[in-house]
DNA sequence: TTATAATGCTACAAAAACTGTAGCAGGTAA
DNA sequence: TTACCTGCTACAGTTTTTGTAGCATTATAA
């Protein structure tokens, strides 16, 4: 990696725009890899660094703490004894994004995929 | 660009989890760079891909032709007339993912940063 | 006291994703 | 014909992500 893009801060230019308009930050950080993801794991658990490599089949560890120390700066996750866990703004976020759970089975329904999220 | 990842279909395989849970699919396509700026964009008025090209600043035609097609095939993007527009579907998700707006300008605020969305 | 195992990482090369610039092919309209 | 819009494609260079290995620290326990 020879140059990493900054942490998208809300008030500074980000990926795609110079306004510094919060949601476009907000938007470029919910576009980066696995960080939706993260998210989506860490409702209503905590899980430990390795946990969440597990729980992310996927993840490789340099990337996993690249976006740890993003949520962590961005203030939607924080680590505590029981290891990582969302902040109460980060469980905020998450209550909007909970609907794409009950979505998506609708989606997939409708593109005649039979799979459903609590198979 | 020497191999694509595949769409995100929801009842397969994706990054990050075998088990074909759509809203895994869902967190996989709304991942990528730019996918959740399109949505955003085509919020209530369609745009030709020139015109997305503008105001997602940095995305680079091959990238944004690449995301066209894998939001079309997912159903959430369709090329009428007037450009592109979100299908029915893609509305859904859109109002689903709407209150991030507001949420931002909070966050933001909690940040200490005075920049709103609609300045 | 050594050992066994868990934690949270870091290093680094290879692979994949993305950018930036150029330009092509088709339509339309003057 | 010329000019100008559309939706792209090509491709080299850059950035991001993976995959594997392993290190340093702390806890349990033999």
């Amino acid at each position: 990696m020879v140059k990493t893009a900054g942490i998208p801060l809300p008030g500074q230019p980000v990926r795609g725009s110079k306004t510094g308009k919060p949601i476009m930050a907000l938007l470029d950080q919910m576009g980066r890899t696995w960080s939706l993801g993260i998210l989506w794991q860490l409702n209503m658990q905590s899980l430990t660094f390795r946990q969440l490599q597990t729980s992310c089949e996927q993840i490789s560890p340099t990337l996993l703490n690249t976006r740890l120390k993003e949520l962590r700066q961005l203030q939607l996750v924080e680590h505590g004894n029981e290891g990582y866990c969302l902040t109460v703004m980060g469980q905020q976020l998450f209550e909007i994004i909970l609907p794409l759970g009950q979505w998506s089975d609708q989606w997939a329904a409708a593109m005649g995929v039979e799979q459903r999220n609590d198979d």
